[in-house]
DNA sequence: GTCACATGTCAGATGAAGCTGACGCAAGAA
DNA sequence: TTCTTGCGTCAGCTTCATCTGACATGTGAC
């Protein structure tokens, strides 16, 4: 396992909202954004922020699709995954970070 | 598993910096605050400030020594933890969720 | 045309996290 | 006494994540 991925990984799961939005689609199945939004109660703009994030990390995909009515829907749902944390993982990961919090290695 | 602790390791476990303590201690042993700094090159304070976290999560233990010389050396070492991170066990653990970014149970 | 409902994106405010440089305390060695 | 090496903590700056309220776009139904 990459360390900037398994860190990618974190950072996605690192927020209460997502954690739900998560949830929200392994227990209920595939879901479109708008949709999502009105059941989990948060704002739109706010929850395509997070889809962003969670799909960054690869956690979840999207797929467009058009209703029988002709709207687009942008349909969610969420890629299976298996990381099991433990010292030796972090431990076998962490010498490939590449990322410093202060200085960035892009800079 | 609790909503509120996963989310706690989660986000103890989202930093650069502390996978790399995590895969210090986990390699190299138990260390102490001092020495740890040096080995990683970052400051005591922050070192602090992230050992605290990672305590806080239960990821790590301390404990106080005496060294020959008389010095008080504060040994930290990684505790055994293994977290199965699916699709399933965030299902599981999201409706215990006590907080929310915007508003705060406590408040 | 106007409404309803879907999509995305952006500027700007707020709040939390990260980080540094100082401070105070204690104990052995020179 | 002074130097070194531990320990912890705090004020204050900076940087980043989060969140809202707008804006622009497209399509079918009325």
């Amino acid at each position: 396992m990459n360390g900037d991925r398994l860190l990618a990984i974190l950072a996605a799961l690192d927020n209460p909202h997502r954690l739900r939005v998560i949830a929200a689609l392994a227990s209920g199945g595939r879901n479109y954004v708008s949709q999502l939004a009105r059941e989990l109660d948060f704002s739109r703009p706010l929850l395509h922020l997070h889809l962003q994030k969670l799909q960054g990390a690869g956690l979840v995909s999207s797929r467009l699709e058009l209703s029988q009515d002709g709207k687009a829907l942008n349909y969610f749902e969420v890629n299976s995954f298996d990381l099991a944390l433990t010292p030796a993982v972090i431990a076998a990961a962490a010498p490939s970070l590449t990322s410093t919090p202060t200085s960035n290695p892009a800079s």
